[in-house]
DNA sequence: TTTGAGCTTTACCAAATTGTTACCATTTTA
DNA sequence: TAAAATGGTAACAATTTGGTAAAGCTCAAA
């Protein structure tokens, strides 16, 4: 059971290896979902909008290739995974495949462990890259630490230090309401002496540059990030 | 009777179905009810507020689909797994299942040793995501301490300080009476003196925004949480 | 080194919200 | 029915926050 919240679809028509995968990924605490066929798949990944999507090559209905090409065109599928399942004799070309949006492809027959091992270390690489990008994309915003900018939809916006490492620390968290003192450690340092009114003023000049939708007040406790 | 104690209500047609996972399910330590088609498993299900349904699809009287649609407008159902039952045959949409809000299908035969490791699975991912997110779940209320918000089924009700901590302080020792003295010590501190009818105001601003069912009144005594 | 622009901090006031008290109506209990 | 307890309302007090402006500070360019 990992810490794991990420979201996989599964979409192959034989039963059977939908069953090993959801129970293998499962296990390792992904929230997964199955699909019998491709036009199912796209329909499920609408409303479950996953992070990553399993998806066999092979299929009566509708194939992989074409899934995987509807599945491109969803604007809130942007930042999501395919891997292709494929059995090894089959010629379905790769090029297609990768044409489509593929980022990987596992041949089958699937080897359980071999696959959660891969998943894991995709999503690794992804959180680190994330990590090392320093950029936060949450609702409509942005945040950007290498530019120190903030984008909105379409522009983007410069911050000076100090207010962008407050909407930084905040939108790290999101939900979670610090107090002022606690802003105060995190993002002055413990030994600094300022008061604790500053704060409020730097919430004040981002609010005036990135709208009054994100930042929520919770009187008598602090600030909150909120991803709508 | 094991350290569980999640509820959880099964509906099938099939008294076979019903007897098998009663009977592995309550091995387990859970609670579990039966109900033998959809409109019961409606009714049962709105007094019994389990924390998951099992549910078969192919039901005589109301589908399985129809009776999870019906869960699903149940407020107090909002955090209620739904895992549908379905034979492997039967080519009843899993898009639908999944868009009346299922979280989960089991395709029958059951095996039950996988069923029962399945769902303990869940119930441990589910109880670890609440733990860290430093919330209280009762009845159709999620109480939220790091974003200082109450959830009432759908809409999302921030409260303030002391209407908050009156209301988190209520619903960690649910059923508990607390005297008006009790509820100042405990959250306006020892130091402080404030007339005991204070509280009054505030429960009933609490009940105000969260609706008179939760905070019962103890007439010459004082104030408790009921989880109904 | 000086200067100046922009950033950061402080101070202060106005506005909004929240907390407290008082009082009367209503309900419950004895 | 009388007494006690609680709900509801409103006024008042206290606290908290938003907004503005000015002083202090930093850093880079001249």
């Amino acid at each position: 059971m990992a810490k794991n919240n990420q979201k996989i679809l599964v979409v192959d028509d034989e039963a059977d290896i939908l069953e090993l995968l959801k129970y293998n990924l499962s296990k390792e605490g992904y929230d997964v979902k199955t699909a019998s066929d491709g036009i199912k798949g796209v329909e499920i990944a609408k409303s479950f909008v996953p992070d990553l999507i399993l998806l066999d090559i092979m299929m009566p209905k509708q194939d992989g290739v074409e899934t995987c090409r509807q599945i491109r065109e969803l604007p809130e599928m942007a930042n999501t995974f395919v891997i292709f399942l494929t059995a090894r004799s089959e010629e379905y070309s790769e090029v297609a495949a990768f044409d489509m949006g593929a980022d990987d492809y596992i041949t089958k027959p699937i080897k359980p462990r071999a696959l959660v091992s891969r998943i894991n270390a995709l999503f690794r690489r992804e959180s680190k890259k994330k990590k090392e990008s320093n950029t936060i994309t949450i609702g409509d915003l942005v945040v950007d630490r290498t530019s120190y900018t903030v984008k909105n939809g379409e522009e983007k916006i410069s911050l000076p230090k100090k207010e962008f490492e407050l909407l930084y620390f905040l939108a790290q968290n999101p939900g979670k309401v610090f107090s002022r003192d606690e802003l105060l450690q995190n993002i002055w340092g413990t030994d600094v002496y300022v008061l604790a009114r500053t704060v409020d003023v730097h919430i004040r000049k981002v609010r005036e540059k990135i709208g009054n939708d994100h930042i929520i007040t919770v009187k008598g406790v602090g600030y909150k990030f909120d991803a709508n």
